[in-house]
DNA sequence: AAGCTTCCGGAAAGCGCTTTCCTAGCTTGG
DNA sequence: CCAAGCTAGGAAAGCGCTTTCCGGAAGCTT
């Protein structure tokens, strides 16, 4: 490659290939207009010779658009969310998308921020991931920057609850629950406790709503006691589990609301001496494949998390709708070692 | 808010605030020049009137420049990269800059190609996460292509080895597995295997150089046919364990020389029916959060991940350097419950 | 062969912003 | 009291591209 000297535009591209402007253009963008070969040729030939690189910025005012999708995560540190994040990376580079990630570390107030950002940067959509809270001022908040977006021309696809105005891929969290519940039941457990997560994050509800259900279609309860709220982490876990254990009375089988805190907890219940998984059961939701080798393996209930970012970018390439679009997954109980059979 | 019907402009806002087109940029974009302070507050409140939202793109193109700095990892889903894209988006943020993701799905041809994409966005800079093959083609295509990068202007940081036209982030990889080999002699044990990784990965290669050196210092050698090559990956560390076991004289310590190998090792050993950890040591490299979790817990030697990206960005956001700088990052070995002392 | 359509290259009008460059109006000092 | 010096607002020139809109040339039709 030649000296570009790192300053090339279609000017220079067509000064060298001896055409106009428009040509020069309609040749490197496939346009809808033809052109002749020679010239064709020519144009491209002097791109290459220059190391000729189309500016973007210039791209998305000239055709009042860009081809960048924001990504928003409450943290992509987290095995959930990077999965996600690899599925929505993966389906994106084939639209020859362009995924801008960021990661809010939990702080939700700031996913307004993130998509005000996009429409500033007239991004072509926006994936929100993650649960949303009960926070309803926070919710307008994002809400009305939503709104903003959409009615600027973004489009914007969630993944969690249909609680925000946009497409929504939905993961089945209460029947999810409910079915492990029944499964565990029919393990012969009988006592249980909850590590709840954030009492305010409605992904966390569902599930223990849904735990709670499937229990009481065998006529049990969990007292409200048994259920251990904390952070929706693996620290979360590991406190949520310690503190479990100062209870006089310990259940037969813990039911953390996802992995993370499930291997958490393992952790815990391990650092006290209970031995695992005989004397306590755990059961954990999502089945992260990275933490598939913890022992005991874990009893979750599987999601399709790699198809979650696959729906959530179909919708934003589909034609918007006249209402916003709903996409349900549902888990699957797989059940593993640490919720061996009572005997 | 009113309507702002979606295509707000400066212009706008300029009209209704009732002055020039320049003076509502100075207000909005807290210039160097000074504005009146009523003129001020009528913008500002025009502004927000309007919802006014600039456009990033002609931002761009006006001051020549972008926030954007891109981020190429071989594979998100990886917590070992998942984790240092967290620390590179969370110390991102303060000094304002966008982050786009790259995964590469560990096909390292791809990364010239968003080095090529990320010159057409006028990004900031970009951040090369992962190790290198030796692959003299591809690292000449990458090479290329951040030269044409810089040279237009843009920055460019390396986290893994120095062989790129970048700024490099480095890991003491060899050192590190020499500290181990080290100390797990110290522990009493001396037939060793490697799970090595991929035989062109530069990290790889570093770290089995390192740990046969510290084992050699010992008067240990590891034998060619105990070294066992495979994917970098959770799935090529449980085949790679797998291939060990069909060997007729078992190890007693195998090094894997990455965690997310370890683990799968790990699961691949138990699956066999090994009792771990008396029957069979295992060590890793990394020391990743969220797997600390397994058990037996990893032996493993700590890198300060978290401190990587946030390096790698100080290096973009610094003056540029006559020549390429490098800052190493030494590993610390941690002993765990997965390599008992030899009684 | 004249009138039509078709085809293809070029000129030029933006896209929305930043930033020089001017200029009018004030302040200030001798 | 006037020249010199500031200050702050506005006009306008880009930044690099896409895309109408035009017009000349070539191909068809009858």
């Amino acid at each position: 490659m030649p000296r570009g000297s790192g300053k090339v535009n279609l000017v220079d591209v067509a000064r060298q290939a001896g055409v106009s402007l428009a040509t020069a253009s309609r040749v490197l963008n496939g346009s809808t207009r033809s052109v002749g070969a020679d010239l064709r040729e020519r144009v491209r030939q002097a791109a290459a010779n220059l190391d000729y690189s189309p500016s973007a910025p210039a791209q998305a005012m000239a055709r009042g658009g860009t081809d960048v999708v924001g990504l928003v995560v409450p943290d992509i540190s987290d095995p959930y969310f990077s999965t996600i994040a690899a599925s929505v990376v993966r389906h994106a580079e084939p639209h020859g998308l362009i995924i801008t990630l960021a990661s809010t570390e939990r702080r939700f107030e700031r996913e307004a921020e993130y998509v005000a950002s996009l429409r500033s940067q007239q991004a072509r959509g926006v994936v929100l991931v993650g649960s949303r809270t009960t926070n309803e001022e926070q919710l307008e908040a994002l809400r009305a920057e939503l709104d903003a977006y959409t009615a600027a021309g973004g489009r914007a696809a969630a993944i969690g609850q249909h609680i925000l105005p946009a497409d929504t891929v939905i993961v089945e969290n209460q029947s999810g629950a409910r079915a492990l519940a029944e499964e565990l039941v029919n393990l012969g457990y009988r006592r249980f406790a909850v590590l709840a997560g954030p009492a305010d994050l409605l992904t966390a509800r569902d599930r223990l709503a849904g735990f709670r259900e499937g229990l009481r279609r065998h006529g049990i309860e969990v007292a409200g006691r048994d259920v251990i709220n904390g952070e929706f982490t693996r620290d979360g876990g590991y406190e949520a589990a310690s503190e479990l254990l100062e209870r006089e009375r310990a259940p037969e089988c813990v039911f953390a609301v996802n992995d993370v805190m499930a291997v958490g907890a393992l952790s815990a219940f391990r650092d006290r001496g209970v031995r695992l998984p005989d004397e306590l059961a755990v059961a954990g939701f999502d089945d992260i494949a990275s933490l598939r080798d913890v022992w005991p393996s874990l009893t979750t209930v599987r999601i399709p998390l790699e198809r979650l970012g696959e729906q959530a970018l179909g919708f934003l390439l589909d034609e918007p709708a006249e209402r916003s679009r709903t996409r349900r997954f549902s888990g699957e109980v797989v059940v593993r070692a640490s919720t061996p059979p009572v005997s």
